[in-house]
DNA sequence: CCAACAGCATGATATGGATCAATTCTAGGT
DNA sequence: ACCTAGAATTGATCCATATCATGCTGTTGG
């Protein structure tokens, strides 16, 4: 498995980038010093490293700094179902709270940082710190809303919905980084894009070209650059002509 | 304890019969009776009653004592989206915790008995209890763990599977409340349930006929009784000949 | 008591995406 | 730099489900 051996890096997390986002949005200066006591921060992982697997005991939270991660899960039948991508300042492992095992299995879409959470410290400081409790339960709930989100697109939409409503998300998730929404390049295949989105590959392909050919993007394998932004979002929105 | 009008009497968490799924699991008696200053027991709803609109304040959660109910998010083109049906026993609200407003509207199915919890005092309380606040984040990785499985679901299956996959849902979780898990009244509409499982009303019960031709389940209107409970089973989980 | 309507079932047809198949492109390893 | 396996694109065909249309039943309200 994983072994992020203790590797305290000189960063931490008054001056993280993304802190914003992460834990310590919530908190004043003292508990964000008694945070920094909790979180243990890996080497980064390389490409297809897995950050743990289906089964395995649930024992922390991570939070990503850098890179990109995805979460599957496996059916009786062998058959796997993406369910979701994190990029950085997402946080990511809460499958594992209500069994104590993780229900998906989780890796490295490229060279990835990682913050870990070990999830009993967590649990005994935020009886300390109650807005890290309110905040914790504020990230659980936007996973359910992401969720919910996900299965609206799932039930209804056409392909081209779909898939636009993924470059939509990945450019927000982007922006809020301060990254380029327009311009990126994707962590993941194209037979991940449509597994998670409920299409087969070759879908997803056409789409991407028919996108190219309507000039609503361009696109250069995983390299992709946003050209009709507003247009995309409305086709992410609903069914239009 | 069979009998078909839930134990409605009951004044009190100490001896509500479904206080295993809701708050209390965790909680010693005395944690218990500080629970009981928080609930508030409205009079039972009537069938299309709303809890709360989209859009609403997200003031509480509720907890189903009897009925049905359930959820549903509108798009900005005006169509809905059902995103849960909840049961005895069950928790909803959580869409709200995140943005302060509920992203569904929720309405009873049935008449319907809920427990409220107003978030405010439950916080409260959670910071003295701290086994309250373990056992909702437990609670909301539950619902995220189900809001995956509807989307591998949706992602993946055809339309008999998916049906399959709801009739199992609603079977197993009626046999948690010690209810039948083979005779049971559908308390929504094959139009909710298409909505919910994105697929139109004719499918959904172009399906119900194959499944009671294959005699797999017999119905009556919304009546249902599981016949092949085993081979049910099989279809929900996956693919099969 | 009947009209109007919602919910459900079922048949006929259309279509979007799956599936099958073939080719090109690309990256990683030796 | 080359070789090979996986990744992506593109085309042809097929099929599950949507869509359109019709009738049936039970329920509500005037």
């Amino acid at each position: 498995m994983r072994s992020p051996s203790l590797n305290i890096s000189s960063n931490n997390c008054h001056n993280c980038r993304m802190s914003a986002l992460c834990l310590p949005l919530a908190l004043d200066v003292g508990s964000l010093d008694r945070i920094e006591t909790v979180i243990d921060r890996g080497r980064p992982l390389h490409k297809n490293q897995f950050i743990f697997h289906a089964g395995d005991r649930f024992e922390s939270l991570y939070a990503i700094r850098s890179g990109a991660v995805k979460s599957y899960c496996t059916s009786d039948d062998g058959s796997e179902q993406v369910t979701g991508f994190y990029l950085p300042g997402e946080i990511f492992g809460w499958d594992g709270i209500d069994s104590g095992n993780h229900k998906n299995t989780t890796l490295a879409l490229q060279t990835t940082a990682l913050c870990e959470i070990p999830f009993a410290r967590f649990e005994e400081l935020s009886q300390n710190v109650p807005q890290l409790q309110q905040h914790f339960m504020r990230l659980m709930a936007k996973e359910i809303t992401a969720d919910q989100e996900l299965i609206t697109l799932l039930a209804k939409s056409s392909a081209e919905e779909r898939v636009a409503s993924l470059l939509i998300s990945l450019s927000n998730r982007l922006k809020r980084q301060h990254l380029s929404a327009t311009r990126f390049r994707l962590p993941m295949s194209r037979a991940d894009i449509g597994n998670y989105l409920g299409l087969t590959v070759e879908t997803v392909s056409r789409v991407f070209s028919r996108f190219q050919s309507f000039d609503l993007i361009r696109c250069d394998k995983k390299e992709i650059e946003i050209i009709n932004l507003p247009s995309l979002s409305a086709l992410a929105l609903h069914k239009s002509a």
